[in-house]
DNA sequence: AAGATTATGGCAGTCGCTGACATTTGGCAA
DNA sequence: TTGCCAAATGTCAGCGACTGCCATAATCTT
């Protein structure tokens, strides 16, 4: 209600701001041991180190080693989210989806661009990582869902479609990042492309004669 | 080659029987266990225990304590492709999918679909099993992808539909199974229908105006 | 500056999982 | 049957992920 309740932004004090760097030193020290010698190679005592803290610390920011990489793939899903919130209104279900991914892409930098490079060969070659960020994409799933049947004014459990639109659109931007991450181009085109390539061949795929 | 190069079906030998029997006692074991007293409690060795093995015998028949619910889930996949496999040639993409989940909906026994509904539920409340379950969903997609495309005659590299298909069917049967277990009657009926609702209302969810 | 909170470290312990080595068991031929 | 080979199993030691417990140190409050 108060007008001063005050995001967390401006100064949040001490603890807080110290709290975040210790986090995104573990974050950074997680990424950079897992592309240099793999997920499965490194371990969480080392992370905690290269970040100056315990091992237990490290469980205390992170319930787990594969939350570290989850922790980026976040940071994507949140930019995501927020070109789908920025759609207009009445769009067509799957448009929105489609147009929000596009939006998303043309905003990427090229820090995120090698970010998410890192993150696709590290997810390729660690089943137990990949396992853990299909659950991780179900769950951000559930939230476009509702933001979806929220638009149309619809009960997501009653009317299904949200629910299908959001999955099959989920499979359909998996693969495109399966073509590019194994594709020999790497540059935000390619990216693009990929993107247009199978979000737009989804339907004829399922549809056709 | 030769006519009597003959399967493992008619005598495999005593060791084969023994190994397989040994496979079974732990299948059993295991998701007895993991019934009764929930995944994450029920250990590694308590499943060889009660299957009469050591704990190193148990990793010699599972890469891991996953492996036990995914062997389960891989017996339904198996009748799922035969399935497919028994379509007819020039039946159209999505089509040889959705009748396929179909006519293997038809020969589901009731002591299938109680296995089906325990799996289910195992899978529900335990995080990490489901990522694994998620991923080898995954693997499994790459084999009818192959299959798909082997009908049409076309590369699965380049030809997108059969991957984009596959995909979106997955998604769409797994929404129909969440909405079953979720659901209040668990009977065979009610699964038909939640599988015909959704792959029936996917194709309307991505190309709805 | 004292006291209440909260973050951190250290330690012991459980569990999943693996490599190495010895032992047993089934398959097969002499 | 006997004896040999290969495969299956058990035992043991050990690593790494992860957690609970308690003491300590850093921040926040008044």
């Amino acid at each position: 209600m108060s007008v001063a309740t005050a995001e967390p932004r401006p100064a949040p004090g001490l603890r807080e701001r110290k709290k975040a760097r210790t986090r995104d030193a573990l974050v950074e020290a997680g990424m950079r041991l897992f592309v240099e010698r793999g997920y499965a190679a490194t371990t969480t005592e080392e992370i905690a180190a290269h970040a100056d803290v315990s091992q237990r610390t490290f469980f205390r920011y992170f319930a787990g080693k594969e939350d570290v990489a989850l922790d980026v793939h976040a940071g994507f899903d949140e930019t995501f989210y927020e070109a789908v919130l920025a759609r207009p209104p009445h769009e067509p279900l799957f448009a929105v989806l489609r147009n929000a991914a596009l939006d998303d892409w043309a905003r990427l930098d090229r820090a995120q661009l090698n970010t998410r490079l890192d993150l696709a060969r590290i997810l390729e070659c660690c089943p137990r990582l990949r396992a853990a960020q299909l659950r991780y994409c179900l769950e951000q799933q559930q939230r476009l869902v509702e933001e979806l049947a929220r638009r149309r004014g619809t009960d997501p459990e009653t009317d299904l479609r949200p629910r299908l639109a959001v999955a099959a659109f989920f499979s359909a931007r998996q693969t495109a990042h399966l073509l590019w991450s194994r594709g020999e181009e790497h540059g935000p085109d390619e990216l693009g492309a990929a993107l247009r390539r199978c979000l737009d061949e989804l339907v004829p795929a399922v549809t056709e004669p």
